[in-house]
DNA sequence: AATAAAGTGGACATGCTGTCCACTTAAACA
DNA sequence: TGTTTAAGTGGACAGCATGTCCACTTTATT
């Protein structure tokens, strides 16, 4: 079990990580500077989080839980009960939300291939595989990459800074990519 | 214009840099150890090249003229002539089989952001978007960046080596994103 | 052959990373 | 409450990659 300082130091780092994450962005930011923002030691800092994106993935963690308790038990659309097709979009709207709201973050943690290798990304491709399933699609191993892709934050990242697209317009978009799954027309 | 030695390492450093790309994971590789291995200084090889990421550029380069050259005089489908859906569909084939051919490459130029700020992709881009408008669709630029996002290398990547995913798999979701442009189905 | 400008290479300063270990603190137990 | 012990701490340190800088070399021009 974890000791009283570990706690108090755990809470400090996350704090401060927060702080600087927002200040700048992810790439910038230096272990050596959160430590000091945290008030703690470097081996203080590497003993819990090896490198940056395990610090911002702790940080997201809550806010995924959240998510993905809406996906398993929330209403429909987002919850189960609603076709397929429309809890899909439902989910890309969701996910727009999160990816507005915690961008620096989701941009900090997530750079390249270590985006695959979280538990949210194995939470997400479960859920559209299910109902990739559901919606009797052939393929939905492969599938179910292509349709997450766009949802790679350094993708909508580029989306709202460089090509100037509204959250609205980038959910509008990606919810027609739900045509894919059979949907109204056939 | 260029001098004579200037040429000459020129090439010396792109034959170098494509001989240790192929050897080990891009992101393991170091500008002095292509200087090394180019048997050039380290201010040469920053004279012309100031990251890894633009070397990297540099020899996709020609690969990615074929391609362009195809899709703007080519034979169709991948070429002028064809409906939408189905040049769509063909660039797809041609970028999983671009992608597979040198993923090694590509992975080492086109890491995260960068990747968007390079020539080919504004190509890319330009002729998704010109085959977005042709099919009439709503919202041709927030589609255009979702449609390509599949394409980003990390994600093959992923898809190949992680998944287990075959070209031809990933070549098949791909296609049925094409469902998105109107095409059969309405 | 002389000159100027372009090009070269490696030494250097800088900054980040991750490890290591002597010291400190908290919890358990007498 | 004092003692023990193991977890936790922090900062020094070595290693490594980066990018710059400048004295020297090569090429092209006259």
């Amino acid at each position: 079990m974890e000791r009283a300082d570990a706690a108090r130091n755990r809470a400090r780092i996350l704090a401060a990580a927060a702080e600087v994450f927002s200040t700048k962005p992810a790439h910038e930011v230096t272990m050596d500077e959160i430590a000091k923002a945290a008030g703690v030691g470097r081996g203080t800092l590497y003993r819990r989080y090896p490198d940056r994106a395990s610090i911002a993935v702790a940080l997201l963690d809550e806010h995924e839980r959240v998510l993905q308790e809406s996906l398993m038990r929330g209403e429909a659309p987002l919850g189960p009960g609603a076709p397929p097709a429309e809890r899909l979009a439902a989910f890309y709207a969701a996910m727009v939300e999160l990816l507005e709201n915690h961008r620096h973050l989701v941009l900090g943690s997530e750079v390249g291939r270590s985006r695959f290798e979280t538990g949210a990304y194995g939470f997400w491709r479960t859920h559209v595989r299910s109902l990739l399933v559901a919606a009797a699609v052939a393929e939905p191993d492969a599938l179910v990459e292509v349709l997450l892709a766009p949802l790679a934050p350094e993708v909508y990242a580029y989306q709202r800074e460089d090509r100037g697209l509204t959250p609205a317009e980038i959910t509008a978009a990606l919810t027609r990519l739900t045509a894919v799954l059979g949907g109204r027309c056939r």
